[in-house]
RNA sequence: GGCUAGGUAGCUCAGACGGUUAGAGCGCGGCACUCAUAAUGCUGAGGUCGGCGGUUCGAUUCCGCCUCUAGCCA
């Protein structure tokens, strides 16, 4: 086999929302291949990053009264530890808002621009004059010109389905200010996107016929060709959170123009972190057209454009590689149907890792997957089913009816060595998931399950025909019962080294009863004897419904608690296409709902508090919370309150916070405060108030009213320090 | 509206370059076993392969229309 390098990524959260389900079929997908291939003895470097650019964030940072930074900053907290607790094991977990990145974006344009692929031309857009920006079709509403619907986005009408553009809307309000929106004209920068037509033509082909992109991608892009390629506007006019254009003040990136970019820029900051074995100068060793490395992108169906056009073009302008494979998926659906909050189908990747496990998902999901762009279904009576039956009846199974055995009459250890016929039986059930490799490596993971699962069979056949609790009982039978268990715990080792890449997790602790190291596929050609065995402790459990009932309640009361948050921003460009660009559930219904509140105490955990739900966190609830000291620097009363005090903290390396407390019943010298240490917490979503934003609560213990007593620390707790 | 993809057993999916009795897993019924997290083995029932037409000796598989589902339309 030849050693491939091979660079891979997932496309990139947008930083305005929780990581859902639906975007865990793509990590989860992603990381079983980046998993399979290293097992395989391939060098494959793993990165993503969230998608932080746009009028979305800007909007919403706003309305919050934080910094867009403060509000990605936070976003990726969630994002890459919910991400790192499913098993998902990114080498680098990135931004795109970091210097890496700036710089990488500047460059290609720049050498787009040299090379003569860029233009720039005036375009009329509808203009927010209140606002003082321009709006996205998305940011505008009113009435649908077919079928008179109000209150219809600019882009689209969601009653009677048709498409217009916001200039054909009746009475047109904008979404940020409700100001009525003109017509006004602005210089935009554009990719010429004809260029590369034939460039692109050939790569399309080259890449179908090498495997490397689903025909079914291929067949739905000769759409766009068929009227010619336009020009691609790449840019959008201040007040805009991403890039400025080089050389044009005022002048900002489209988000999906470094987002992308992301990809490079989150794999610079690897190399240049040393870690992986990398270097910096291997960043130019895997992007320089020559590369001899490969490029493998895992996207949702939705962003399929983005990935095979837009982005080859700009990489091959600008004198770089393009992607070896993109790899495309379908949407995650739940119990039949697009993922609905009603329903509590509207899953975050927190609140399910709050009540399962997250092999089981990812071992489902799994069962799903194959190489074309389908949609995938999470029937929760199915999940249920499958990961029993496959996981705990077949497959662990195996291990837990003989492991016993072995360690009341051999001492936990291995027979030494196997007669010939159960040696040919291993080589014959090792060779069948040889096959197993190819179809890792093709994504066809459902295949590879049922080869494997059918396996599993065969060795619990086996165990059943030796009847080994009938061995036991016979003094004379000893050496065949260790034979049969030596043969039947290989077969488990074999069926876990092949399921290794999707349940990471359980299948490190079935090698720790092994007693040996997560290995590499090669090492199933060899059966395992002679070794000691660890003791045999559960490595999974049967899944509780009742758990799977609470996970959908939980999810039903994020509704609930997200209801009174302000009203959520869409993001800019058509929201669908680029919320989704981890694969939504669906367009429109989601489009908007997706993008709840972000912060977790607004979310479940305050939800539940507040429904009774059950009386224990998990240790991750808890480090969610970001406690922290602070010293009062300003203490007082506020002029149109009876309730509230004004603080403003001291908070170390936070810096400077100001905290609406509603303690005033309880200290009414509130200038006393001043000095005293107090604990608050720092990563609360910052609250508009009508004084002013408050940036997090100070934390009181008491009933309420002037029965209020903050917290006191002792002197060697120092301000900013966090509270754990 | 245009385009793309899909509609196969209760559930989730394979498959058929048109050809004798359409497959798997799970679930369900029966039997067996008791080492194992009530797990396992054997066995059985269950499908007019979305609908209507056409081509053909013959179609679920090809063609057309319809319908339902999902997505895309820069």
């Amino acid at each position: 086999m030849t050693t491939r390098e091979i660079l891979v990524t997932s496309a990139l959260p947008y930083a305005n929302g929780p990581i859902h389900l639906g975007h865990m079929l793509e990590h989860i997908q992603s990381d079983i291949w980046v998993r399979a291939m290293r097992m395989a003895g391939h060098s494959v470097h793993y990165v993503c990053a969230d998608d932080a650019h746009g009028s979305a964030i800007m909007l919403r940072a706003e309305k919050e009264g934080i910094t867009p930074q403060a509000l990605i900053d936070g976003v990726w907290k969630e994002h890459s530890s919910a991400l790192r607790d499913f098993g998902v094991a990114y080498d680098h977990y990135s931004s795109t808002h970091t210097d890496a990145n700036r710089e990488l974006t500047a460059r290609i344009w720049l050498a787009l621009r040299a090379a003569g692929h860029t233009e720039s031309k005036p375009v009329k857009q509808l203009y927010d004059p209140v606002k003082e920006m321009f709006l996205p079709d998305r940011y505008i509403k009113g009435e649908c010109p077919k079928c008179h619907s109000k209150d219809q986005y600019g882009d689209g009408c969601e009653v009677c389905g048709t498409a217009y553009t916001p200039a054909d809307l009746i009475n047109p309000y904008s979404v940020v200010s409700g100001a009525t929106p003109v017509l006004r004209e602005s210089e935009h920068y554009f990719v010429k996107l004809a260029d590369f037509e034939a460039m692109l033509k050939g790569w399309l082909a080259q890449r179908r016929d090498a495997g490397a992109l689903q025909a079914e991608v291929v067949n739905k892009l000769q759409e766009w060709f068929a009227d010619g390629l336009r020009s691609w506007d790449v840019s959008r006019d201040a007040p805009y959170f991403g890039f400025e254009i080089p050389d044009a003040p005022g002048k900002y990136f489209y988000v999906w123009v470094d987002a992308p970019i992301g990809y490079f820029a989150a794999f610079k900051e690897l190399c240049d972190s040393g870690r992986s074995g990398l270097k910096p100068a291997d960043l130019e060793r895997f992007i320089r057209a020559d590369s001899k490395t490969d490029m493998v992108h895992f996207i949702g169906k939705d962003i399929v454009y983005f990935h095979t056009l837009f982005w080859p073009a700009m990489l091959h302008g600008a004198g770089l590689r393009t992607p070896t494979a993109v790899n495309v998926h379908g949407f995650l659906t739940v119990n039949g149907a697009k993922m609905s909050k009603s329903r509590g189908t509207f899953i975050q990747a927190r609140t399910y890792l709050n009540h399962l496990d997250p092999d089981w998902l990812r071992y489902y999901l799994a069962s799903l997957l194959g190489p074309t762009l389908a949609d995938v279904d999470l029937d929760m009576k199915a999940f249920e089913e499958r990961v029993n039956s496959h996981l705990v009846g077949k497959w662990v199974n195996i291990a837990s009816r003989c492991a016993g055995f072995v360690h009341k009459f051999f001492g936990g250890k291995l027979s030494a060595q196997l007669p010939a016929e159960a040696s040919a039986s291993y080589a014959d059930a090792a060779k069948r998931l040889s096959a197993c490799a190819a179809l890792y490596e093709a994504r066809d993971y459902a295949a590879a399950l049922r080869l494997i699962m059918d396996v599993a069979d065969t060795a619990n056949a086996y165990v059943a025909d030796k009847a080994p609790w009938k061995m036991a009982k016979d003094d004379g039978q000893r050496e065949h019962l260790h034979v049969v268990c030596t043969l039947a715990l290989n077969y488990f080792r074999l069926l876990t080294i092949w399921l290794a890449p999707v349940v990471p997790s359980i299948a490190a602790r079935a090698f720790a009863f092994l007693g040996e190291a997560p290995p590499r596929f090669e090492a199933a050609n060899t059966p395992r004897l002679g070794a000691t065995l660890n003791e045999f402790s559960a490595l999974t459990t049967r899944i509780d419904p009742l758990k799977i009932e609470a996970m959908i309640e939980a999810s039903k009361e994020n509704l609930q608690a997200a209801t009174p948050s302000p009203q959520p921003l869409p993001r800019e460009g058509g929201g669908a296409k680029a919320a989704a660009s981890t694969s939504p559930p669906a367009g429109r219904a989601n489009r908007s709902e997706a993008m709840g509140s972000t912060s977790p105490l607004v979310g479940e955990v305050a939800a539940r508090s507040v429904a009774g739900e059950g009386s224990f966190i998990s240790i991750d609830d808890f480090a969610r919370m970001d406690l922290r000291i602070g010293t009062v620097l300003e203490c007082g009363f506020v002029e149109g309150s009876d309730k509230l005090l004004r603080f403003v903290l001291d908070a170390g390396e936070l810096g400077r916070r100001q905290i609406f407390s509603g303690i005033r019943a309880a200290y009414a010298e509130p200038e006393k405060l001043i000095g005293r240490k107090v604990v608050f917490i720092a990563n609360l979503a910052p609250r508009k108030m009508r004084f002013g934003v408050s940036e997090g609560m100070i934390l009181s213990a008491g009933s309420g009213g002037d029965d209020l007593h903050l917290l006191d620390a002792d002197a060697g707790a120092k301000a900013g320090m966090p509270v754990k």
